[in-house]
DNA sequence: TAGACGTGATTAAACGATTAATCATTTCAC
DNA sequence: GTGAAATGATTAATCGTTTAATCACGTCTA
């Protein structure tokens, strides 16, 4: 091809119209005065020539490239497929596309992937940290999805919400001895859902403890056992992990120790993932809003670049000096908290249904 | 901040050490005939500003956008992300970003998709197709991850062989009737996967059936039973399946059945994806170079680019007219089928270890 | 009828980077 | 010592779009 696409191009559009490129310009943004007829025709011949507005003439004109930037430090979530199809699609409703960074996990490639998105000149970026990592100054305007109680937090799952639905959940079915799983206490996220989990139940009338995987891992290497036939013996009869990961894990481990669920011990999630529904017993979980969390954040996001550049092109004369530095605006929305859905499967039920099938079951530990 | 990005640009590097722009521009890109110690100054200086060239400029006057399109027809693939942190990663790497489309599952949306990125102005894109759809006209080179018995695939996994591999792990391990478990028989993945597998045994000593969970679920409803306790009463000893998605729903309805696994019946996936080294037992599975197979791609479709594209900028005298239509050129690669590597967890073994406890367990079916 | 005003279009100047063409020097060979 | 070549830098055009400023012209008002 050689000069840019092969498409054709304003000037293209003009010539054969005989007419100025500012006219067809503004016919076709709306912007500038022309009558409604040669607007018209110049529509007309422009889908007729298949015109492709040029994304670079347009972002180095306007200063604006169109594109926002998805930040997921922790690309391996299982839950990213989902977060990126929301965001995605809210993204290309207003007219966005979406650059992809990652940070392979590492907290430290993470600057190095949001320079680079800066670099390709985002207009803004959604973030998805994890372990309420901090945000270095980007330069324009980010939008944050953790959790309420993380500072900055632009719009997340209501995840403390989310723990008291389940809880309340598996101590109407009768459990008074429930065995929280979690991965690692630094996540603000899984707090969070640990946190609303046990402020929905009286602490006197219903026991909670709390495991976390990974310092269980640091001793017994990854993948290892999380001893949850100890836990059933001891006299736990459910298991709620803060993600469907962990509950999956729960659920085979139980499994495997002739432990039946639902009937000697519950199981249940969070996020409905992919496998949730289609595992034996189906998990129950609770599954986060990803569609209306996507929109408040990139609605919220392009607001935010909207109103932060009244294009204020400045004059020769004028010396910029003295700007408060356009820096990482934190972007807010109203709504901050989206409420997470209950979903009830197979793996949670009521207790006592066929206490001895665990006893014939242990012996396979 | 307005006129663009607040930072500095060759202008202002330019003016500031008192030279011209296409000097500055000439140094910082290597290209053009600058004294090493002009040069050297140059970059000081544009370190020290903190100069991010812009890409809207350099694309409108390069025709480039440095940015390639990741169209993932079925977004909710658990493979996924590792796909896209490879292809992210390798992308990086040649100095490209990546712009995701998402079709969600439908095959309409799928040419939307494309078309956002093409007006988008990306200069290629990778695109893992779905149940073999067709590609349409791009208008930029396209690099194709699918199957290697699929026309016009650029590069991927070896199903066949990964087939093959898994079929002779069970065949080692004394399985004679096996059951491979599919989603659609309409997938070209899975139809390589399964006929590697069929391939590699002997028909006459080695009993195998398909059974294909799509077909199941349009009569039951998604999520039912695959009624794999009864195959294990008509004497299957191992499940493989083409997903270990399917696997661990294999895995968990023959534990939830009193089946052992891999005691009384051995169960393989495929993809290794994230859960797979966590359930109990742990999966064997058999797993895709995804870096290398992102890398080719990624490379392929970058010499595709700088190829198709001698910067042939046409003189106003000569007309363009009879160009081959650079419309979608298919990219190859020298190597087109990467091997995949047979990772041996818990979830298989050798057949008759305790065979007693398959009858203890069909009490709970 | 002159001035004010509105309408519909054009002119021209950016935006920031690249690059072919050009110009000034200096170096070198014969 | 003079023409050729190499070196190091500059000039200026260009990519495609947007938009402020301007212009031409018809209409309305005083």
């Amino acid at each position: 091809m050689g000069s840019a696409r092969p498409g054709p191009n304003l000037t293209r559009i003009a010539a054969s119209l005989g007419i100025s490129v500012a006219t067809v310009s503004n016919a076709l943004s709306g912007k500038g005065r022309v009558s409604v007829e040669l607007a018209e025709r110049i529509r007309a011949t422009a889908a007729a020539l298949g015109y492709v507005p040029s994304q670079a003439g347009r972002a180095l004109r306007t200063g604006r490239s169109g594109v926002l930037g998805l930040v997921l430090p922790d690309i391996s979530n299982p839950l990213f497929p989902q977060i990126a199809q929301a965001i995605e699609h809210s993204a290309a409703l207003a007219g966005y596309g979406v650059l992809i960074a990652d940070s392979r996990g590492d907290v430290g490639m993470q600057s190095e992937a949001i320079q680079r998105l800066i670099e390709r000149g985002v207009d803004g970026m959604v973030i998805v940290p994890r372990r309420g990592t901090r945000i270095a100054g980007a330069g324009c305007p980010v939008a944050i999805i953790d959790t309420p109680s993380t500072p900055g937090n632009t719009v997340s799952a209501d995840h403390w919400q989310g723990g008291r639905e389940i809880a309340r959940h598996l101590r109407n079915l009768g459990h008074r001895k429930i065995l929280l799983i979690g991965a690692s206490s630094a996540s603000s996220v899984q707090n969070d859902r640990i946190g609303g989990f046990k402020s929905a139940l009286d602490a006197t009338t219903i026991k909670t403890e709390v495991l976390w995987i990974e310092k269980l891992e640091e001793r017994d290497g990854p993948g290892c056992l999380l001893g949850l036939a100890d836990k059933v013996r001891q006299g736990f009869t459910a298991f709620a992990a803060v993600s469907d990961l962990h509950a999956l894990r729960a659920l085979t481990e139980l499994q495997r120790a002739g432990i039946a669920v639902p009937d000697s011990a519950s199981v249940t999630g969070f996020d409905d993932l992919i496998w949730s529904p289609v595992v034996t017993p189906a998990l129950t979980t609770i599954r986060m809003d990803i569609t209306a969390i996507a929109e408040i954040a990139i609605t919220a996001l392009v607001s935010a670049i909207n109103d932060g550049e009244p294009i204020k092109r400045m004059r020769p004369g004028e010396a910029s000096a003295d700007e408060p530095l356009p820096g990482s605006r934190l972007v807010t929305a109203e709504k901050s908290r989206v409420p997470m859905q209950l979903i009830v499967r197979q793996s949670s039920g009521p207790l006592g249904l066929a206490k001895n099938e665990t006893f014939s079951g242990e012996l396979l530990t």
